[in-house]
DNA sequence: AATACGGGGCC
DNA sequence: GGCCCAGTATT
């Protein structure tokens, strides 16, 4: 069979596929590009049973572009709690209001101003392309690369960005011009379904037969793998400082660092795993805050959390203080109440939710 | 061209 | 404990 003919049967089998492994999934309800934005945004590295439940809040809070464009960061950032990689809550919420502002509320149907858009990259703009307005546009995500890297035996990288423009080049080639956005879903959902990345279901796969990995009885070893990076270790160490009026101070990270616009408490970073000692919190707390002494102080167990790229330590040190704090920038100060209102990294989620159950729920 | 950026599910 | 998920922005 000819590389031609081959890629034509793929393209046709694909779309045979999409009335088997059609998933009802609720931003499939219609066209509306805001909808299949925010969904796309939300499923970027995310798995779609952990983004459908923020997807309906979403939705929810958000109906429309305009509303979204009119509520505060600091909400949007709220309900994007727990979900991860932020940045895309601060670039949908800042495109939300440059499309209000400069694009009349509507949704541009160029994919030349789509990936214009913060948070709007090749993929993303290329779902919205497909998805809303119908236009050929391949889409180019995990599930694609795998089955492509499969069905062609393909050696190159995905990882590297001659990879990328490789499979972007050649799912191109593939996409079905007479109905691209049910070849996108497809192929996505045969990736997701069918061909999955651990124990495919190649028994009951029909386009297996012209599967050259298959072919080769080597399915695992497609697609290229990673090479892995190591991971930074850090160790936090968190002030839970609360004064006798039930306040507690807050410290919003607006460095470039993570957890960026999210909340936690002030601390002291170390490099090495070390204890730190009575003094050191005591001078830290006394020249910070200019606070006379606490009158108790529980030291927390030790939280760990694993990142992408890095290993984070946490232990947090809990000091009641008898006196009432004044609002002193860069910090925030609030009553132990109104901490649900606040979006926190997960670690400080865990914390709270352990000491602060009543309070914290 | 490589790295940073979260959190979770599955083996 | 490692892999990888409906990727993008930055260095």
């Amino acid at each position: 069979m000819s590389g031609i003919s081959k890629k034509i049967f793929f393209t046709e089998q694909i779309i045979s596929y999409s009335y088997l492994v059609d998933r009802d999934l609720p931003w499939k309800k219609d066209n509306n590009p805001y909808f299949i934005w925010i969904s796309e945004i939300i499923l970027q590295q995310t798995r779609v049973q952990q983004g459908i439940p923020y997807f309906k809040r979403f939705v929810e809070r958000f109906p429309s572009l305009n509303i979204l464009a009119e509520a505060s960061e600091d909400e949007v950032i709220k309900l994007w709690q727990g979900l991860g990689y932020y940045s895309r809550a601060r670039n949908l919420h800042a495109t939300a209001k440059e499309i209000k502002a400069n694009y009349s509320s509507q949704f541009p149907e160029d994919f030349s101003e789509l990936i214009k858009l913060k948070g709007i990259g090749n993929y993303t703009a290329a779902a919205i392309s497909s998805f809303a307005f119908n236009k050929p546009y391949a889409v180019v995500d995990g599930n694609v690369y795998r089955v492509l890297s499969r069905y062609f035996a393909l050696e190159e990288n995905y990882h590297s960005s001659k990879g990328k423009s490789f499979y972007q080049n050649l799912a191109q080639t593939l996409i079905d011009h007479n109905n691209p956005g049910r070849y996108n879903q497809a192929i996505m959902d045969f990736g997701a379904l069918v061909c999955k990345p651990q124990s495919p279901l190649c028994h009951e796969c029909s386009i297996k037969i012209h599967c050259k990995a298959y072919a080769r009885k080597a399915i695992a070893n497609y697609p290229l793998t990673k090479t892995k990076t190591k991971k930074k270790q850090r160790f936090f160490n968190y002030f839970v400082i609360e004064d006798d009026h039930n306040q507690l101070i807050l410290r919003r990270r607006n460095k470039e660092d993570i957890w960026k616009s999210l909340f936690d408490f002030p601390g002291l970073e170390s490099s090495i795993d070390s204890i730190l000692t009575h003094q050191e919190i005591k001078r830290f707390v006394l020249e910070e805050f200019n606070i006379k002494q606490f009158s108790s102080m529980v030291s927390s167990k030790e939280y760990k959390q694993t990142l992408s790229h890095q290993i984070i330590q946490s232990k947090f040190f809990h000091l009641k203080i008898q006196q009432h704090f004044e609002q002193q920038t860069p910090y925030v100060l609030t009553n132990t109440k109104k901490l649900i209102n606040f979006a926190f990294p997960k670690t400080i989620d865990c914390y709270l939710r352990d000491n602060y159950i009543n309070l914290y729920m």
